[in-house]
DNA sequence: TACTTTTGTTTGGGGTCGATACTATTAATT
DNA sequence: AATTAATAGTATCGACCCCAAACAAAAGTA
């Protein structure tokens, strides 16, 4: 069994565990793994990557999916949707209160949190930054579109209390530079999502 | 966000990639993704682990749902099925040829395989050594039973071409000490699993 | 013998997910 | 300006996942 082999076995694995586990924890919430999952990247999602079909991406699913999932989180109010004000096509979501107070009992899981505090020394550290390489590997080998904050973003211009985005050539608060982006771009140097 | 939050995170996202392109690669053989996570459990479960209640444990789901899934593979000639000698109500489940070439061909999956190439150094190496230990950490929170390889395993006695398992007091083959073993109870020292 | 536990199956229901077909709006072409 | 193509999102269908609960059969136990 080669190395490439025994990641995969070992992702579905832990994958699993953590899957089921959230299940579980879910169930209280009437919150299926996905709808967690959902509700966690329209919370992470700055402004121009909180719409469906930037789920869609981010998920890797099918858009019938994400629109359907969308539908049962809209209807027991976990998240609200309004329209948006250029394209009237598309749709921005927004948690609700109710659906960050969800989240956070939901997430993480009892057992991540239990497991986290089994490992030993920097393991969860370096654990994280595998994790973080590994996805951005993954998200690029998959739809060359990566998905993460404007701190490590090569589109980020100025700095602290001064951002702006050189794509859109908008201003960014700083809050919003630790958002997740749709049109994020890696630089050489960055940190794994979160660090910040 | 701290860091086992974040570490919730990126396995969801990581497994979540991985699983969506193993459902497309799977597709062509009729194979889901838990259809083909089964299937790779069995192929590599030792004499005391070749069971429903064992993959039920192994994977974290119920054994309705297991049973199930089983019922699928069988009816499809992926595995086989036949009765223990001494236990009237268990079945020792094996893999069939055409499901060991179904497995080959949808595992690892395309984008895993791409991925791994782009890793540099030794990131593919200590990615598997961190999932190895956490998936340790997880099974341990979780149903207080491990899997693992006799070669890691505290019942595991004698030596190379001469080894034999403590607990059920059988003699054990060399390769049958590359298995996994749902008794596995992890020694001080340990490699990660197919590390050997 | 009567009990409890363990192994596994079956059934029913809610949910996931992709494929397909569809609407509405915007962008591109001619 | 009119037509065509692309994009954002919805709706429906069918195959399947997953759990819970009820069940049967064998094994262990008192």
């Amino acid at each position: 069994m080669n190395d490439v082999e025994l990641m995969g076995l070992l992702i579905d694995r832990v994958a699993g565990l953590v899957r089921s586990d959230a299940r579980r924890v879910g169930a209280k919430y009437q919150l299926q793994p996905v709808q967690l999952e959902v509700l966690d990247y329209i919370r992470r999602a700055n402004r121009y990557s909180d719409t469906a079909t930037a789920v869609t991406e981010y998920l890797g699913l099918t858009k019938g999916t994400v629109s359907q999932t969308l539908k049962v989180l809209l209807s027991r109010g976990y998240i609200k949707k309004r329209a948006d004000s250029d394209d009237k096509r598309v749709s921005r979501l927004k948690v609700t209160p109710a659906g960050l107070k969800a989240l956070r009992a939901c997430r993480p899981s009892p057992l991540l949190k239990k497991a986290g505090k089994l490992l030993e020394g920097d393991e969860l550290e370096t654990t994280v930054d595998r994790l973080s390489d590994l996805l951005q590997v993954l998200q690029e080998t998959n739809n060359d579109r990566s998905f993460g904050q404007c701190v490590n973003c090569v589109h980020n211009m100025g700095k602290r209390g001064d951002h702006w985005c050189g794509l859109t050539r908008e201003p960014l608060s700083d809050p919003e530079t630790e958002l997740i982006c749709r049109e994020f771009t890696a630089r050489e140097q960055w940190h794994p999502i979160g660090k910040h």
